[in-house]
This record gives structure tokens, C-alpha cells and sequence, in this order.
DNA sequence: TTACTCATGTAAGTAGTTACATGATTCC
DNA sequence: GGAATCATGTAACTACTTACATGAGTAA
């Protein structure tokens, strides 16, 4: 129940209505833990219910209402819980490597398209990162910069670098994925070389198929 | 939806039921796609449903009977086509990550422990990687012998290099994750070294929590 | 006879996805 | 007047988790 404690950890460097922390799992969190507004909208709801976070009611233009939560005690408890806790890590369900175990089915042109696109894709998040980590380390990411200010100066250098040190982790990990398509580019290559089947043609068909039947 | 496609790719190395299938999940396809029974079972009666797979009812000893599920023309189809069309990367929610991002709001012991817990799941999970890598190279496991078996001579090498690789793509991950592991370990240290906070109090608190008021 | 593995499920709940829906405000 | 953005939801669905449940066969 990770978005809860996203949020949370969210709240704590100020109030905010639901729409702003949709934007913010939009630019900060984003790419590091995914939730759409459909998702959170409700989830706040509960967290009300829950007594870890408190609405605050504000107008908006004439008629409107929005409402701005902010952290009670009990939300404060929880993230500070959460924290502390060890994570156990998710089972493991990852569909490009799973398909990429069953390439044989496919031809050599349909996964070397795979794995450019996976090699495209790594790349790109893994630049949003690295802009992200240089932000962070000039602290000139307005949600870091209220954070800082809310909390003890001792307690800035941590506060920054273990941020930084999560995201140099995820360019590592994008860094790998990259070096991994690149890897599969070869060996297609590789197996291309020593094969006598066309590029646009499976290497193997699934058993009920060659039986010649129909 | 991989789940789907991940039995049809173990059933058309030869009929299976739902209690083997499911422990090809737990021996083979481990790490890299987990599911438990109860989600395999209602999932095979809606392939079934849908045609891409077919039951034999067999008999188990005095009254029991269990079904053995094999492909259909439509499976194999299906198989096919899914190998065939590139996978989008699933939104990055990562638990592990993110709540590193918030290690401030814990004790250095706390974080420390967690990187230890992280280093030790990645190293673990590394070497039975590892482990299965060197039996497909050996060509020794039962679900490759008989897929194999089933496949033509020219597509063998790239029946096993495929397999070698995706493996071999998990273990640099695994590898990543320890290394990233190791890097936090040295960061708390470190901060630890410049920091006149105890290792057993956290960096910062919550907002409402250092009003006072408690 | 006890325990283990084979074998197959259901049921309740949580998390996340995709699409639909509505209306206000602000800027050009 | 129209488009963008602010703002807040619902509804239907799929995927996955955790726990409960049952019974048969087999080897010590």
C-alpha cells in the first residue's frame, strides 16, 4: 500500500488538494511511483476516513469548493512506521523479460524491434532522471525546497542525498536495461550470422502448427 | 495480461495440469513471473473458455480425475502474436525506491538495516539465477530438453541463447541492486560520520509532530 | 497412522486501469 | 467564444493476494 505512504510523505512539506498531488505523482514522484487521479482521489477519501490526513475546506471562484489535506498526528505516526518497516521486495513480473525468454516463436526482425524499443525507452526515462538528480542537487525543486525549509539545517545534507542517491540508483538500473538491449541486438545479430532462416520468420513454430494438419 | 501467454509458452512443451503448471511456476519461470495455483486455476478455465487451450480429462487412481491442458490452434496463434508485438514497459512503482527517497524521516540503523536486507534478497535471488543459467547451458533442465526436442536442430542455439540472456539481463539487475545496496550502506556511514544525530533517532520529523504540542 | 505430496478449487479483498462524466475558471 | 487548465469525481473491469477448504494417493 505504497501510495498511501507516497502520499503522506507528499503532505508533509504542506497542504494540498488532490489535483496538486496528482500533478506532483506527475513531475516529482513520477516515474518512481506511478498513480493516476482516479486512484487517488479515492485513496484520500479513505486516508480522511482512516484519520491520517485532515481536509480542509477552501472556495474556489464563486460556487466551487476544493479541499486541501494536510497531515494529522496519526498520518504523521504512519509514515514514520512505514519508514521504519522493512520492505519485503514484490515477486518478481517483468513481461519484457518474459517474452524476451520466448523470442524463438518470433522472427529476428520482430525482436531486434523489441529491443530497440526497450534500449529507446530505458534511455529516455534514464535522461528524465539524471535532469531530475541535477535539480535536486542545485535544491532547486520547489517541493525540496519547502521540505528543507520545514526541516532542521543538520538535517538537509540527508534529506538531499538520499534523495539522490534513489534516483542514481534507477539511472544505474536504466543504465543496465539499456546495456542489456544492447546485448540482444548483438546476439540477434549473432544468431542471424550462423542461421539459415530469413530475418522475417520465426526460428521455431509452437508444436500444434507444424503437424502440417488442417 | 502475461500470465496467459506465459502458459501458453509451458504448455506447448507438452500437456500439463493445473498443479504442474503451477509448479513450472515455482521451479522455472520463478523469479521471473510468480503466480500462485489460485490464480492459475480460474485463468486455464478462461483460456479454456476462450479456445486457445483444451482439456483432457484424465483419470487420478479410484474416482478422482485431473485435466491436462495442451494447446489449440488459437493458443498457438495467440502465443505468436503476443511474441510478435512489442511490450510497453509497466509504470514504474517501486517500493523499495521509494521509500529510500524518505530515509530521513527514520534512523540511520533503520535505513541501514534495509539496505542490508536489500543487498542480501538481490544476492540471493542473484545466485539462483546464476545457478539456472549454468543448467541451461548444460541443456539439463526438463522443460528445455523437451522443448528442444520438439523444436528443429537449426533453432536450438537460439532456443538456449534467448533463455541465456534474459536470465543474464536479471542477474546484472540483481547485480545493481546489490551494488546500489552497498552504495547506501557507505552513504549512511558517512552521514552518519558528519552528523551529530544519534544512529538510533531519525534525521527529521513529520511537520505536526515538531510543534510541541505533541 | 501420520505426514507429505498430488490435485483442485473458492471467496473476499486490495490495487490498479481505462474510460466516462461534469463543471468552473482563466487566458487569448 | 473557444481552448486550456483547474478540479473532482464514478464505474466497470482486470490482476493479484491471502486465506480457507477439501480430499486422494503414497511412503515411512
Amino acid at each position: 500500500m505504497s501510495l498511501r505512504h507516497a502520499l503522506l510523505a507528499l503532505l508533509d512539506a504542506g497542504a494540498m488538494t488532490g489535483y496538486e498531488l496528482a500533478k506532483q505523482f506527475d513531475v516529482s514522484v513520477a516515474y518512481l511511483w506511478h498513480a493516476p487521479h482516479s486512484q487517488i482521489y479515492p485513496e484520500l477519501r479513505r486516508m480522511e476516513a482512516d484519520g491520517l490526513i485532515e481536509a480542509e475546506a477552501l472556495p474556489r471562484g464563486e460556487r466551487g469548493t476544493k479541499r486541501a489535506y494536510s497531515l494529522t498526528v496519526a498520518g504523521a505516526a504512519e509514515l514514520m512506521r512505514w519508514v521504519a518497516e522493512t520492505e519485503t521486495s514484490p515477486p518478481v513480473r517483468d513481461p519484457a523479460y518474459l517474452k524476451a525468454t520466448y523470442y524463438e516463436y518470433g522472427s529476428f526482425d520482430q525482436a531486434r524491434r523489441q529491443f530497440r524499443e526497450h534500449r529507446d525507452h530505458h534511455r529516455a526515462i534514464m535522461e528524465h532522471w539524471q535532469r531530475h538528480i541535477a535539480r535536486l542537487q542545485r535544491r532547486d525543486t520547489p517541493l525540496l525546497q519547502k521540505r528543507l525549509s520545514l526541516a532542521p539545517a543538520a538535517a538537509h545534507e540527508a534529506i538531499v542525498a538520499y534523495k539522490v542517491h534513489a534516483y542514481e540508483g534507477l539511472v544505474e538500473r536504466a543504465r543496465a536495461e539499456v546495456a542489456w538491449a544492447e546485448r540482444g541486438l548483438s546476439l540477434i545479430d549473432r544468431l542471424e550470422h550462423n542461421s539459415a532462416v530469413p530475418p522475417d520468420a520465426p526460428a521455431t513454430l509452437p508444436q500444434v502448427l507444424t503437424g502440417g494438419t488442417e
